[in-house]
DNA sequence: GTTGCTTTCTGAACACTGTTCTGTTACGAT
DNA sequence: ATCGTAACAGAACAGTGTTCAGAAAGCAAC
């Protein structure tokens, strides 16, 4: 037949064509400043057509959001097996959370921001996973630290989320405040390194 | 005369009077969730009207977000005052910082929650002046430390920024967390004093 | 007491937003 | 050639922040 596989190519491949859109006009203006009437625009579409392939504009942004944050994910994974010394991996991953916040500052503010009106389902949002496998990853690395003595034995779960917690608050304020030229930030290497160095001395024994 | 002082102050009743009814309404629904013509609603007026006396729907929420956040800036003055003790003072205006937000979700959200256009005029924001008296405190805070030996030597601007960002993602990760049920987030308490305690022991010398 | 001026307020509108409903078009199967 | 289905679009709905011309109200002077 073959014919019906064509079509469903032909489907995926718009349903593609409507991410990539969205994705560079979200990069570009930000989720909030994105309407679907942009997306139906750029892709010469009716807006009406996008709803065939998307429940709604939210879970546009959050089909996108998660594409992206596996790279994080895989970028954390690559860096835990490349570096043997458990301190060190640590200090590289936190670092690489930072950076790939400052890298995708509109995916992060997406995902990690507030949400105007939080999801009460009871549901896992596709934002609560990222979170939650960003969270699998630290306390991973922190266990190992553990081990080798180099962070103190405490609940790992809790040392995990509140440094998580840490991270995000370094990793939010600079994206922001990088936007905000009338805030007198100080150099970004420089609180990025203090930030790294108060985290790690913080969870030492 | 006295009649002009009596229309003076009816004017500045009404200012007040929206103040009001929109406080209300943000504080259960949220600044996102309330339109100009709810608050309009509530005061029986007609929704032009408040545009004669403030700008537009940002001045109202910076307006009451400043009044909110002179109560924090009281509070961690009075605290600092009251403890002699440099590294206890420290602790309680962390401390105070913290439950200060929770107590205020949507006035610490509407604050220090990332502005989907950010103002790129150049001019210091009401949110970006509660930031830096926020500031200014801790960086005092740190330095009386810094003097009784128990936080390291270092650039206090750089050091206070630090702490601040750290704080601010355990404040705001509470207040979102909560609100989200399907997260299995650590306890509230142990989180806020598993934070204290890493952010001291990260700035000690 | 009527006129005119100023301030305060409103109804209606504009240009948007996300979303849905109804209808049309295109196309493969019979 | 007909039929049924799937893909798409136009128009509309209900909402948003905001603006603007005009109505009402209060007060001064004549």
């Amino acid at each position: 037949m073959g014919v019906s596989e064509r079509k469903a190519r032909a489907k995926e491949a718009l349903r593609q064509h409507i991410l990539d859109a969205a994705t560079e006009l979200f990069v570009s203006e930000g989720y909030q400043n994105v309407s679907m009437r942009k997306i139906a625009d750029k892709i010469e579409y009716a807006p009406a057509t996008i709803y065939l392939y998307f429940k709604d504009k939210r879970e546009i942004g959050e089909t996108i959001v998660r594409e992206v944050f596996e790279q994080l994910t895989e970028q954390l994974q690559t860096l835990e097996k490349s570096i043997t010394d458990p301190d060190e991996a640590l200090r590289a991953g936190l670092r690489c959370y930072i950076l790939f916040g400052l890298e995708h500052p509109h995916h992060y503010l997406l995902t990690f921001g507030p949400d105007p009106e939080p999801d009460l389902s009871g549901e896992l949002t596709p934002t609560d996973r990222a979170g939650l496998e960003a969270l699998a990853q630290l306390r991973k690395a922190l266990m190992r630290c553990m081990d080798a003595g180099t962070v103190r034995r405490d609940d790992p779960e809790v040392l995990a989320q509140t440094t998580w917690m840490c991270l995000h608050g370094i990793t939010q304020m600079l994206i922001c405040l990088k936007t905000a030229p009338s805030f007198p930030m100080a150099p970004e290497e420089a609180i990025i390194s203090t930030g790294l160095d108060m985290l790690l001395r913080g969870l030492r024994p």
